[in-house]
DNA sequence: TACGGAATGTTGGCATACCATCTTCCGGTC
DNA sequence: GACCGGAAGATGGTATGCCAACATTCCGTA
């Protein structure tokens, strides 16, 4: 059972198929908003952006399709899936109950090898918050969490949580940017971090949950924000 | 925003393409145990079973690999994804707390509607109780689900569990179909309408844990009864 | 000038063809 | 008789071709 206990740990499975590039390659543009919300993905133009055939671009969208990351809208093909405040909530919320209880459980299960990882992960988090680049402190942030997952054994948790932050990831990234976010992120990072240590479950699974909940506010303050700005940019 | 607020409610969109089809047939057999576990899913041979062309087959496998539902072996192709206990046990995990949460917020938001379809849910699953067929009580408990995740606004939430239950599909038609299952599973059921009824979040949540905490004892007997008699029989 | 329709282009759905790799099995040689 | 090598089959990966539906544009007629 479970062989592949700490198998994401690592780096990943080398993509092989054209199809599995193609989907990172995808999933990549969306998330990083080069592909916006409501874009459309004209399978010929993906075929010559990308270089490869229509058979793989088509079937590197039901992947994602199947992921939440794109919607197909009957008759008229692949849509970058949208996502209003009602969705991101929702979200929210399943994040905050999956990640205290894998903050608990991790909690709990802290081991000597474990707490090494989640101290790596923390000490490469506190250079991520000084870093410039939003992707540095995205990964360091996403390694601290798989840390925390991994430890408490949520491995089917951890893929929901991934992807439920592909659906939300230009909110998590404005969220990760603000400079509010920016002084306290990485206090209430460190609070969970020391509960963990301490395997104290209640109290971790009490900051994850404060964590978030800021998190979720922050984010709902930017969506509106950003929506009001779609509207009146007339999109 | 939520222009689909009720859409799971009705029936389904009925599939236009074959691709659609194919993956219903597909999920179907798989969580009818027609395809049992580790089955492999030869391209050719579904072909030739379904009557489309490989396109079709290998983009709904694609979509059921994004699912969970089917794994892919490098070298080797797709088959039936595996479970051992301790993803059931995880995936009963993740169940508890966001079946717990939509009941919870279920019972905060019961208005007139929602308690007609609920009553009527709870209705439809009495009588199921007393049938012959598992499909039917299948059915019926998936419908009185629904109705919970839905008045909730949990629709995000739900997607997701319809998923964990694809995955473990074999084990809740077993754990239904069990004969002490069938004495407390309804008396348990009656309790959490009942809690929601009464508009009491917490008692609703906890029902639905004990609930499902059952659930998960039952499916554990049964499945490390069911992996001796692979061993038993080799395969 | 306005309206209708036909021609053309765009695009997704589906089928098929080709190729590389891996497996299997058969035959020949030692 | 055993072992090794190659041919044939099986199978997934990839590319391409065809078609129907829909959108767009342009031309002809009233």
């Amino acid at each position: 059972m479970t062989n592949e206990q700490h198998a994401s740990l690592r780096i990943e499975h080398v993509p092989q198929t054209l199809r599995e590039l193609a989907v990172e390659r995808l999933r990549a543009a969306i998330m990083s908003g080069r592909f916006p919300s409501g874009y459309r993905l004209v399978e010929r133009t993906l075929v010559d952006q990308l270089g490869v055939s229509r058979s793989v671009i088509r079937e590197a969208i039901r992947y994602l399709e199947a992921e939440g990351l794109v919607e197909i809208q009957p008759r008229q093909g692949p849509i970058v899936a949208t996502l209003d405040w009602d969705k991101a909530r929702q979200i929210y919320d399943i994040r905050l109950r999956l990640e205290a209880a894998a903050a608990a459980d991790c909690a709990r299960l802290l081991d000597t090898s474990a707490r090494a990882d989640l101290q790596a992960a923390l000490q490469r988090l506190k250079e991520a918050f000084l870093s410039d680049d939003p992707q540095v402190l995205y990964d360091a942030t996403t390694r601290f969490y798989e840390v925390i997952f991994v430890t408490a054994g949520h491995h089917i948790a951890w893929e929901i949580v991934q992807r439920l932050n592909g659906r939300i990831s230009r909110l998590r990234a404005l969220t990760l940017a603000s400079t509010d976010r920016h002084v306290s992120g990485q206090a209430r990072m460190q609070r969970i971090a020391e509960a963990i240590f301490a395997q104290d479950p209640d109290r971790a699974g009490e900051a994850v949950r404060e964590h978030l909940t800021e998190a979720a506010e922050i984010a709902s303050k930017l969506l509106h924000v950003a929506n009001k700005d779609d509207q009146r940019m007339g999109q």
